[in-house]
DNA sequence: TAGATTGTTAATCGATTAACAATC
DNA sequence: TAGATTGTTAATCGATTAACAATC
């Protein structure tokens, strides 16, 4: 039921976005709108979409209401998911208060550092807590999500402690390879690669 | 020349972060070595390397710090590339601190916001201007490129300004698609997206 | 009706994997 | 030597594009 590919799950996301902002404009939208806006072929939207189970009308398009709800239907927006961000700097910080994570069930329960300075202090809501109290925290609530947000030199030695108090996926958004069990999936958030990319288009 | 995908520009970068700290440890790496870290399959990591030109040796491997230096060219970490981050908000300024970005060649020169409580300050040594100063900068030092780190709400009236004033390539970091002329691209940034690959897994 | 647009099949293109001879 | 590892070709797999009949 769930082959859906990693390229897939990028293109649906961009078209949620697409008709979050239409849906004030118009009901229908059409395959050829949205291939436009994002320069894909029209073909490869009308399949896309097939695989979230949505039927469009011939010379109308899709409904955008229709559309917006199975797409988030097929990707689990509205499943909560917890996480907690490891590295309370400028980047973790960040991205406890990038708002729009709550639009798709990501919620972030606390941030953990090891500089005591920011131990207890509060971050849009979040308490920092020591990187010390991971592993009870884990045991506690079962999260097994991590944001990896540490300086990159810090990286493997933070992971590993991570792994020891049972994280099971790591989105990592350091510049450095991790050495995990295979039981444990890290996914890199390549900011670097990303940049390269654009450089060569 | 250049016929070098995205899917091979992420990978090198990959294997760029294994050889910086591999360097202290050994002078030759494997193809093996390399493709268990990333779980990729070995003839996979060797062809990438062949595109870089690097020649390995039997029953070693690659030479560390050539392959290193190999994808230092290839990728142009070396050149030096402009940007400007257009949103002063709290990702915004994450990203003028993440130190990483110096080691590719990236230089950010200034942030620009509308608010005028930010105007004049000064985040990691560089200012925050306001956006209406945007078109007289570009003009004056002929940087094209933006990160765009803006409320989604505002992405699409900000890219307009950012297009008249003459921007040729915008980083996405807000969840929103945008409208822009087939001159533009835009690369979008899609951490949500990442997210959902990441439950996949 | 004519035109627009879907849904889907077949063709193409590109990327990954398997396999293995060469050789240090 | 035997074993490890490269470099490369051929086979496979997956993703995109082209094409078009169906139909509102």
């Amino acid at each position: 039921m769930n082959e859906i590919s990693n390229k897939v799950i990028n293109r649906l996301t961009l078209y949620h976005c697409i008709l979050k902002y239409t849906m004030k404009e118009s009901e229908f939208i059409s395959s050829f709108e949205i291939a436009d806006l994002l320069n894909l072929d029209n073909s490869l939207v009308r399949k896309d979409i097939a695989l979230c189970g949505v039927l469009g009308h011939k010379k109308q398009g899709y409904s955008v209401t229709e559309l917006k709800g199975a797409i988030e239907e097929k990707l689990g927006f509205s499943e909560r998911k917890e996480i907690f961000i490891i590295g309370a700097g400028s980047l973790g910080s960040a991205l406890v208060k990038y708002v729009d994570f709550k639009d798709y069930g990501i919620d972030i329960l606390a941030l953990f550092d090891n500089d005591p300075q920011k131990i207890e202090q509060d971050v849009n809501g979040k308490k920092i807590l020591p990187l010390s109290k991971l592993e009870n925290s884990i045991s506690r609530i079962s999260v097994k999500n991590i944001i990896l947000a540490v300086p990159a030199e810090h990286a493997q030695e933070v992971t590993d402690y991570a792994v020891h108090c049972g994280v099971r996926f790591i989105w990592n958004f350091t510049p450095a390879v991790l050495r995990v069990p295979k039981s444990v999936t890290v996914y890199y958030e390549n900011i670097i690669s990303s940049f390269m990319q654009m450089r060569n288009a």
